[in-house]
DNA sequence: CGTAGGGTTGACAGCTTTCAAGAAGTGTGG
DNA sequence: CCACACTTCTTGAAAGCTGTCAACCCTACG
């Protein structure tokens, strides 16, 4: 059942993992006397900015981010890049190869990153023969039909700062999952790469980010953002129709 | 194996179907000599406006639409009703049953609709049981992934004229994809509906409405759709930034 | 040292939101 | 069958926010 990688993948392995090193980044018990715990995993290594897959190419495997964050874009027919989402330790990157789809959009490294490779083949024998594996791939899976709804819900609020709010608020949610303290966030993507994932202008978000700046909310720093009051950032991201009346008094008080 | 229908779901049964009919609405061959072909399945008859389930409830079981229109919806925390999606026949709707977790939306029946049933316990059993049924399950998760890089789509041309623009272009595939014209559009859904799903005001879906119409893209009768310029439809669909030069015009004619 | 890319800030036009009112369709009960 | 109430849909006008264009600062890098 062990299959050879192809030519393209082995020319940038950067080495093998055991099957449980998976297991635990999908956050299962390291169970090593279990079934295909040693079954060996290919890993790549991936320099910031490079793809790790392309839209529209086969998607010959499914690949489970170990080290790093990536950035799944899809560009629009008139050439414009649409970010898609944001992808860390423990989430899993091209599940179209499960059904033998073409990739349905691009994943790019925002930082040098490291990933699990899970070959097709593999993919099918070891869900059947590994029931906890199963069960984890259909968890993560639901996982990001329900991301799908957060994201609608980040669309959704109309104004820019409220937007910018939502999508801390998740950023520190999903640090927190990680058992990291949520408070510092540290910022992988470029401000245009958060202005195309939330719809808006990348000038706007870097208003966005003063307004939220003035109310106390957060403390910029390039890329480092500090969330120094969480009550306050939570009601920002809470009004979904217009702007937060003491937002909107932050705004008048500089012009 | 066979479980017996808890009594609230017992109470609203309309109705038992064969597990083959499932087969069928998921597009598989419907080989009723293969194993579980046979397993009876419950169904539901929801009344328009009903909920089949509810967000935050615990999700018992997971439903194929088999005849209808749902829409699934999330309230937010200041009241607001944000619609994800539309689902319609052949569609699953209760993914979140796979693994355990409650409804992370709400499904509610735009007419009156039928579901097919299928309960937790029998879904795993018959996902071992049946390979055909577990490879069309994940066809639907991948597949409605995909729909989420589809709406952030929407969400990302800044024109109201081009959301519902693509949005109609979508339901148009959708028809299609079942066999139909794909010319009209029978809108099971309000204005509000459509508004919410694609983040605009109800007022503005009456005036991009008017512009399409005036375009000649589209003509509308109440809830009657009809496509009579597909390529310009999706020309209008394709720009991402700003308005089409031609809906501009449009646009200033009237005033 | 010069270039390139990322980030910030300003000014204006343009589109959407909001508030408001009216028209049209739907359903119920007498 | 009609009248009434109710919801949906449409249209108008004003205010406000974002997109765009532009200039500028800063850092990284060759």
């Amino acid at each position: 059942m062990i299959v050879n990688p192809p030519a393209a993948l082995r020319s940038v392995a950067a080495g093998r993992d055991s099957f449980a090193a998976v297991m635990r980044l999908l956050g299962l018990p390291a169970d090593t006397s279990a079934q295909g715990a040693r079954w060996p995993v290919g890993c790549r290594r991936i320099r910031a900015l490079s793809p790790l897959f392309t839209e529209g190419a086969a998607a010959g495997a499914m690949y489970l981010v170990r080290a790093g964050t990536f950035k799944t874009v899809r560009v629009d027919a008139d050439g414009y890049e649409q970010v898609l989402g944001f992808a860390g330790r423990g989430e899993l990157l091209g599940h179209e190869t499960l059904v033998g789809l073409p990739h349905g959009s691009s994943a790019v490294a925002l930082e040098d990153s490291d990933v699990c490779v899970l070959l097709g083949p593999d993919l099918h024998a070891l869900r059947h023969a590994v029931p906890a594996f199963d069960s984890a791939l259909q968890r993560a899976f639901v996982h990001q039909l329900q991301h799908a709804g957060d994201m609608a819900e980040l669309m959704n609020a109309v104004a820019a700062e409220v937007r910018l709010a939502r999508f801390f608020v998740q950023e520190s949610a999903r640090m927190m999952a990680q058992g990291q303290s949520g408070r510092r966030l540290r910022l992988r993507m470029s401000r245009r790469d958060i202005a195309s994932y939330l719809g808006l202008a990348h000038e706007t978000i870097s208003r966005a980010l003063g307004v939220l700046s003035r109310l106390g909310c957060v403390t910029v720093h390039h890329r480092e953002i500090e969330i120094t009051d969480t009550q306050a950032l939570a009601a920002c991201a809470r009004c979904t129709r217009g702007r937060s009346p003491q937002a909107a008094e932050a705004v008048r008080l500089v012009a």
